[in-house]
DNA sequence: TATTCCCCGCCAGGGT
């Protein structure tokens, strides 16, 4: 980070003194994604500024500050301040807010490539408006990691307006990022299915010996409990010298481990993607990563946490966890060298946080409707907003639109000599509280009986534990007393877990360009072109799926049939990622059934899908062209997928957003079962009153989008449609269908049952290929 | 809803 403030600071100086004599008050506006990054910030730019001889002061303004220290702050601003989009949206709700912006000259929005893509990234970019229209000579400045759309995300900056003339700024050093694979040494003898890693335990412990420090990134939170475990049963001496970081442990507890890491103490951390960001440690040695990376530009981020210096490269070691992630490895390496990094879409029209930001202005001071949305329109995300649209959205802050006029609470704005304006006290109160984009399930915080906290669970696992009942956490063995106010209070238990918690996170999904990138590869083993050390690796097993059945190239798909333990199982590899299959499973086992009456059951993973039935499908009767066609799509999907509860269930984000149900305090949050409850009541009272409302609208289309990839889905079976289809009947499950009759089982079995079970059948299918 | 499944944010005003 210093790499970069130095220069930034020198140029916004300089601009400055250009502008002639300085004004006292804010002059620069530091806006980050992260408020563990902004503590570091403010240190940064205080420095720098000192060096350069700038006499400014520097002050954060997150929620870390105390409210007195905030208050003072706002009569007493200082010139630079460094902020979350959040913090900036609830000081652009102060009525004097905007005479103190009379100075300000500069914006710079730190890890744009955060926020853009989000609903958070739509905030910032209605704050940007805003600011843009109160000081119109306003300079903005976005940083931002590599991205796939650059050019867009720059435009999304700036907005629609200024984008022909906004310029992109390289650096000329080049970053070298080196990524190596631990290759297992008889990949005959390793998973063909699974996630874990645990075979690979020795290696990686080996790796880390030979390192001062490392950091062993996992996919799951409840992965890196499970690591951290595993780790230390080897080496019970590096106890105190191991840490464990992801998102639900305490701040407390990361910031104690955050330092202890800058402070070059700790042997290794096992954590998630909450340290992708952050705090720079220029003292980690070695980047390990522990199953698929899902995408190139994280693999890149990941790597990027060692040799956090300029000229030094960054290298990761990846650790697979079963053999078929050696072909995603090799491919996100070639990909990354021809510097294929994945795109961040905007956001568009997201009109629940438009709502949010009506209300937002109006407690600010009172406008004119033509006024705020000429502002509104300044922004990308907003930009063919129609009249209509505008309209609706004031109408519902005025009175709830169709369905919630009857109720007073819904009444924010009040229009008032053609003027919109909040007056009501407690409805800016409770508007100031809910500001933000952010919806998280409800977590049971987790703490010892004498107080200090650990970190929190999901509410649905909490309610399954008994006092007595020992689970793992913060890499701890804890024992529950007992679950009082919202929170679990335990103490170190001796002995082993009776369970693992697990947070339901969002499903990534391998991405587009990682898919493709693995497709390639595939297909340059079907031509017997092994290009990289992983796909000699996993050589053997790819050329026993060659000779059970076929490797595709790149204008093939691959469908296999065959029987197995009397059910008729049908694969498809399309290798689009598990959004995108899960609704193209539903879609084809739909499209079949009508054809000849089966009901299917389903199996899905980021390379294929699997059908299985009783009857054998009629796989025959259907051309490729029929069963991929996007012909009634929509309504197809909507008969094979329940979509009415899935935009039910994605309405809860919206409601919140829009400000129609609250979540209390912080750190007090009303039980998930409560806001789902209210957001189903609103969902239904919206589609028996105005079933054609915006918000509803939206709900659809984004559940389709966030929980299928709409998108993504369609431009699959386009381009499966133009495919030849290959239909191989292999007489025993071969490499790529092995994973999915694994998680098919997965259903049936409990976990245990299930690593045996799979070692067994992989045995078996070793005897088979030995012959 | 499901279960292998990242991360990120957050009031105000008056009292001591």
């Amino acid at each position: 980070m210093s790499v970069w403030l130095g220069p930034i600071l020198q140029e916004s100086a300089k601009l400055l003194q250009n502008d002639g004599e300085m004004e006292s008050g804010l002059k620069v506006l530091w806006i980050t994604p992260l408020r563990a990054l902004a503590g570091d910030t403010v240190n940064a730019l205080q420095t720098s500024a000192e060096q350069l001889g700038v006499p400014w002061r520097v002050q954060l303004r997150t929620s870390d500050v105390g409210s007195s220290a905030k208050a003072k702050q706002r009569k007493d601003i200082p010139d630079t301040l460094v902020t979350t989009p959040e913090s900036l949206t609830i000081l652009l709700t102060y009525e004097d807010f905007r005479s103190r912006l009379t100075s300000l000259r500069c914006v710079v929005v730190d890890e744009w490539h955060e926020l853009l893509g989000t609903k958070r990234g739509v905030q910032t970019e209605l704050a940007l408006a805003r600011l843009r229209k109160f000081c119109p000579e306003l300079r903005v400045w976005g940083i931002s990691a590599t991205l796939g759309n650059l050019e867009q995300a720059l435009a999304t900056l700036v907005g629609p307006e200024r984008s022909r003339d906004a310029v992109i700024v390289q650096g000329d050093t080049k970053k070298e990022t080196e990524i190596a694979s631990l290759l297992p040494a008889q990949i005959e003898r390793f998973p063909w299915a699974g996630h874990s890693g645990g075979t690979m335990v020795g290696e990686v412990v080996g790796m880390i010996d030979q390192a001062k420090n490392t950091l062993v990134f996992t996919n799951t939170r409840s992965q890196t409990e499970v690591w951290y475990q595993a780790i230390l049963k080897t080496r019970p001496d590096w106890a105190g010298m191991l840490a464990i970081h992801h998102g639900s442990l305490d701040t407390s507890v990361r910031q104690w481990v955050e330092e202890r890491l800058r402070a070059g103490d700790l042997k290794a951390v096992v954590c998630t993607s909450s340290l992708d960001l952050g705090v720079d440690y220029p003292l980690v040695e070695q980047v390990l990563q522990v199953g698929s990376p899902k995408g190139i530009a994280r693999l890149v981020q990941r790597a990027g946490r060692s040799g956090h210096r300029p000229g030094v490269p960054s290298r990761l070691t990846f650790v697979p966890t079963h053999a078929l992630e050696l072909v995603e490895l090799a491919a996100a390496r070639r990909a990354m060298h021809r510097r294929q990094i994945e795109a961040r879409l905007p956001e568009n029209k997201p009109l629940d946080v438009l709502v949010q930001h009506a209300v937002t202005c109006g407690i600010e001071g009172s406008y004119r409707s033509e006024e705020l949305l000429a502002e509104v329109r300044d922004t990308t995300a907003f930009e063919s907003l129609t009249d209509a649209e505008w309209e609706w959205v004031l109408k519902f802050c005025k009175e709830g639109g169709e369905s919630l006029h009857a109720y007073p609470e819904f009444h924010r704005l009040q229009h008032i000599d053609d003027q919109y304006c909040v007056t009501d006290k407690r409805t800016v109160r409770q508007h100031r509280m809910s500001i933000g984009t952010i919806t998280s399930d409800a977590e049971v915080q987790v703490q010892y009986l004498k107080g200090s906290k650990l970190g929190s669970v999901e509410e649905t696992f909490a309610a399954r534990l008994k006092p007595g009942d020992r689970f793992l956490l913060a890499g701890k063995l804890l024992e529950l007393v007992r679950v009082r106010d919202n929170t679990a209070y335990v103490k170190k238990a001796r002995g082993n877990p009776t369970a693992v918690p697990r947070w339901m996170g969002g499903r990534m999904p391998l991405s587009s360009e990682l898919s493709a990138a693995m497709r390639e590869e595939l297909a340059a083993a079907a031509r017997g072109e092994y290009r990289e050390a992983e796909m000699e690796a996993v050589k053997p097993l790819l050329v026993l799926q060659q000779k059970w059945s076929r490797l595709p190239s790149e204008k093939q798909l691959l469908v296999e049939q065959l029987e197995f333990k009397k059910r008729h199982l049908l694969l498809f590899y399309p290798m689009e990622g598990r959004l995108v299959h899960e609704g193209l499973a539903a879609l084809l086992a739909l499209r079949l059934s009508r054809i000849k009456p089966i009901t299917f059951s389903i199996a899905i993973n980021d390379y294929g899908l699997l059908l299985e039935s009783v009857e054998v499908a009629p796989l025959e009767e259907l051309k490729t062209a029929e069963l991929f066609s996007i012909e009634n799509l929509e309504s197809d999907i909507g008969e094979s997928l329940n979509s009415t509860e899935m935009a039910k269930r994605h309405f809860r984000e919206i409601a919140r957003i829009s400000g129609m149900i609250h979540s209390g305090f912080p750190g007090r949050s009303k039980t998930m079962r409560y806001l789902q409850a209210s957001s189903n009541l609103f969902y239904d009272v919206f589609a028996q009153f105005e079933p054609d409302s915006l918000l509803l609208q939206q709900s659809r289309r984004e559940a389709l989008e966030k929980q299928l990839e709409w998108k993504r889905l369609m431009a699959t079976m386009q381009r499966l449609e133009s495919l030849e289809c290959l239909v191989e009947r292999p007489k025993k499950p071969t490499p790529l269908a092995f994973p999915l009759i694994v998680e098919r089982m997965r259903e049936r079995l409990s976990s245990e049952t299930l690593a045996d079970r799979v070692l067994k059948m992989q045995q078996q299918l070793e005897i088979a290929a030995a012959h």
